[in-house]
DNA sequence: TCATGTATTTAGAATAAGTCTAAGTTGAGA
DNA sequence: TCTCAACTTAGACTTATTCTAAATACATGA
């Protein structure tokens, strides 16, 4: 890019880190996996692969399949750039924040929210020692109050 | 039944307290429904739909259509009497188990737990109160270890 | 008893998410 | 420029689940 405009950083940035993001995880950066890495880091709604692909197939000169889609998200998850995220059965929602957190689903929107994993950060630790915890996942449910 | 032989009580037992049950949330108790609610009450693996149906079907006269059987599943959840538990993309798992409890899945064997409510209780409150919380759902990921 | 209506079950078709295949395209390096 | 591996594509395939339409069972009332 090295453009000499800088009145809309904003885009071109988003891509450069898009682009340095797969680069630092060793997945070569084609237009398709930029174009949904740059996708998922700036949406916080938990997409499906399905609303990945309309969201993102304008932004190719190119027709974007689903197979590349469906690729892309499972090269994306191997290396560590997203998450997969079950939150109702039959579909896999997609999470380009991988630090560990938690979710709540507000059951009249169905908006899922990301809570830090702070809030719940005793859980680990609370199952005896017969159990050794890798890691867990707080799903809750409920509403979200309107102040 | 009303059965004079005392030596084995179990097969009847469960049978009449499948049938109970499925009679006090208002469901016609058919064999097919009674010899599926039957078996998700006496087992604690979590089976998915297929498992179901292939540990069930021997147990009726006739043949059981994989219909019938998420008809009946959807018919127990919807009734109370079973719950869904999601713990991998694709596919659904049943639990008779309706209490408020969470599942730790052993990596190493991909066996489902269940975690009483009590160990992990005050999850519910540790949200702000911006968060009408309903319920939440603990899935733990590790490996038992063999004491 | 018989007729009839409603609930249930059945086999197989349909749907939908996700994977696979086989054929093209791209692009880095010899 | 040539080559080859990596990537993308369209569409076929698979699998879990739902739907459809026809058969069965069963309760109720004439
Ligand atoms: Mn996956
Ligand atoms: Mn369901
Ligand atoms: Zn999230
Ligand atoms: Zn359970």
């Amino acid at each position: 890019m090295t453009d000499h405009n800088t009145t809309d950083k904003t885009t071109a940035d988003k891509i450069v880190s898009a682009e340095q993001l797969l680069l630092s995880r060793g997945v070569k950066p084609t237009p398709q996996r930029v174009v949904i890495a740059d996708y998922l880091l700036q949406t916080d709604s938990h997409p499906t692969a399905d609303e990945v692909l309309s969201a993102v197939s304008g932004a190719l000169p190119v027709a974007l399949s689903r197979a590349t889609v469906y690729n892309t998200l499972n090269t994306l998850k191997d290396a560590g750039v997203i998450k997969e995220v079950l939150t109702e059965p039959g579909r896999v929602r997609y999470d380009a924040n991988v630090s560990h957190h938690h979710h709540f689903v507000d059951v009249k929107t169905g908006q899922i929210l990301d809570i830090p994993a702070d809030k719940v950060e005793a859980i680990g630790q609370l199952l005896g020692d017969q159990y050794k915890v890798h890691g867990f996942q707080v799903l809750f449910y409920g509403e979200l109050e309107q102040n």
